[in-house]
DNA sequence: TCTCGCGTCGTAATCGTTTACCTGCTGTGC
DNA sequence: GCACAGCAGGTAAACGATTACGACGCGAGA
């Protein structure tokens, strides 16, 4: 492969001249500029990015630390953080830690070492202590939906109170009353704040949280399914359950599907995060949406920031708003009585 | 940051020294050994990776061009191969192409700047003509899926045509004599090779494909409801459908509930591909499964061996076998019934 | 005693860029 | 006619590792 020495010998320039034509750091006549140029043609040279990375002590690159790219959320917030940071010119190296601490640690160790620029971690194993050292090394780094208690990190998140307020709201008004959850582990502020939200809108509407409408899940389909089996246990089984992501919420209608049952005649559904997958059930799921779009962007310019020094001493956290989307798991919407109807012939 | 000298400076030694003791590339006798791991841990020195692949001329980086992580299936692929390539030590870098060409050309080349030891390529959108200069530079190659007409690359895919023919067997099995396919683009020689399958299980069971029943998607979930709306035109509708992945079966499955119809009894529903949302569908869905693992495993695998310089003259193709998968979608299997029950209780 | 081999280790070139610094040259203002 | 600014371009030192060579000391064999 052609290297800038190359270059500079068939264009008869040195190496200096050619860096500057490329990189237009240094005006070069239009004669030289003309000769490099064809040369670079001539030779197909293409710059090499790791010498570059060595000189200038960036790589243009930042590391994505994530459980599970196969997570529709997940994947999700991968591909907004990658569309984002591409269209700044970097690139992002992909790690899946499996939900093993031990497994988020070494790809911690080889993304320092590759000397990323940045990185972006949701919902890590680690804790302070282990993203201490990390810091120490000067390199940004952005929670992703998670504050690190202790450490002053740049973070983007949801208001998830407000969106378990709207998914409440939204069932009480169409007169559930006795609106179960599937929660996730207590650990995760995320569902803490959910709850939070939960309980408000309870309160405002004159009800209390019943702690035996309480299942705790951990986000995975399965969760959901349990939740069902549970629920319906209860003397007085709920008439709508709000499950805190899409996947539990998934369960749920399945379970519901294989009982004979079905939402959201015999018990509205309502899920969290919007994955794409949510309109392709049957019915189509009600849920709390997202913005990841705008959470990867905010997450990548958040983290440039820091990487340019633009940024100030103390950490920043972006907040955005969720939005309610009502689909047919939850109510009888105009939409899926006109197919019904079309049914029919 | 600590580099190599500071090291040597503070053991007292040679950067040729340090440099052996952590490669183990010369023996180092254990007074000196020890004195230098003392140092890098007092500095909490990591070789630098860049400067390390600058001088060795390796990055231990393989780059995976997807079209949009956010498919389920490409997900999946996706994590299987970060997986294999973790197990090697290998990272990847994740390019979203968005099926544009443009972007996935840009892809390439920013790749090749960064030196990436070789390429996975799924679904690329490229054709022979764009990816020849990719292989003249001597970087491996790898396509996922598919295979480039003209150029001799290493492939590793699927026996399409037995999945077809599982699939289809399995319909035949189950008394459906009239069985629509939605098929992808007819430019994929993975729809071409599925319907070959799908045309061979016909005939050997004396049947022929009658065109009336193939509906062309796009592998998205509205292919699927536009594939049944068309089929439900037809005078004689089929009794089974079989599509050409998850997304468009999922499409299907979505249809038939809004129109009041359910799976299997109203229509028979097989999808392609396996992606974990299958399982959690209602009904479940029937469909072939892919054995990513092993296909990701095995992309690395070959590309490594390239990489290595081992690989024989010619390219290597790797086809690996399809499963049938039957859940609720397709038959009322005893699973099903038995949630029935349950849910009489 | 000399030589040879072996075990240790250091010196310095190298990977392919970027960039600080220097050198000529030209033209202008006095 | 001279000093000097300003432009255009080259030289060579980094960046932080790896590694080809060579050097040194010591013990063994002749």
């Amino acid at each position: 492969m052609a290297s800038i020495r190359d270059v500079a010998e068939l264009a008869d320039v040195s190496t200096a001249t050619v860096s500057h034509v490329i990189n237009g750091t240094r005006p070069v006549s239009s004669e030289l500029t003309e000769r490099v140029r064809q040369a670079m043609a001539l030779l197909s040279y293409r710059p090499d990015a790791v010498a570059r990375s060595l000189r200038r002590r960036e790589t243009l690159t930042i590391g994505m630390l994530v459980p599970s790219i196969e997570i529709p959320f997940f994947a999700s917030v991968v591909y907004s953080v990658e569309r984002a940071a591409s269209d700044y010119g970097y690139s992002v190296i992909l790690c899946n830690s499996g939900w093993q601490q031990a497994t988020e640690e070494a790809q911690l160790q080889d993304l320092l070492a590759r000397r990323v620029d940045g990185l972006i971690c949701i919902s890590a194993q680690m804790g302070p202590a282990e993203i201490a050292p990390v810091v120490e090394t000067g390199t940004p780094v952005v929670m992703f939906e998670r504050q690190m208690p202790g450490v002053d990190l740049d973070s983007v998140g949801l208001d998830n109170a407000q969106g378990a307020r709207l998914a409440t709201r939204h069932l009480l008004d169409h007169g559930h009353r006795r609106i179960a959850i599937v929660c996730g582990p207590a650990i995760s502020s995320v569902s803490t704040e959910r709850i939070d939200g939960f309980r408000q809108t309870l309160t405002s509407a004159g009800l209390t949280l019943d702690p035996g409408l309480v299942f705790t899940g951990d986000y995975l389909s399965d969760s959901g399914r349990q939740a069902l089996d549970y629920f319906l246990t209860l003397d007085e089984p709920p008439t709508a359950i709000f499950a805190f992501n899409d996947m539990m919420a998934l369960g749920l209608l399945q379970a519901l599907y294989e009982r004979g049952l079905v939402a959201p005649d015999a018990m509205a559904v309502v899920g969290f995060d919007g994955i794409s997958l949510s309109q392709y059930t049957s019915p189509s799921l009600t849920t709390v949406r997202q913005p990841l779009e705008v959470m990867g962007r905010a997450a990548v310019e958040l983290l440039l920031a820091r990487i340019r020094g633009e940024g100030p001493g103390e950490a920043q956290h972006v907040t955005l708003e969720p939005e309610l989307i009502v689909r047919d798991s939850s109510i009888h919407n105009h939409q899926s009585v006109e197919f019904t109807h079309v049914s029919d012939h």
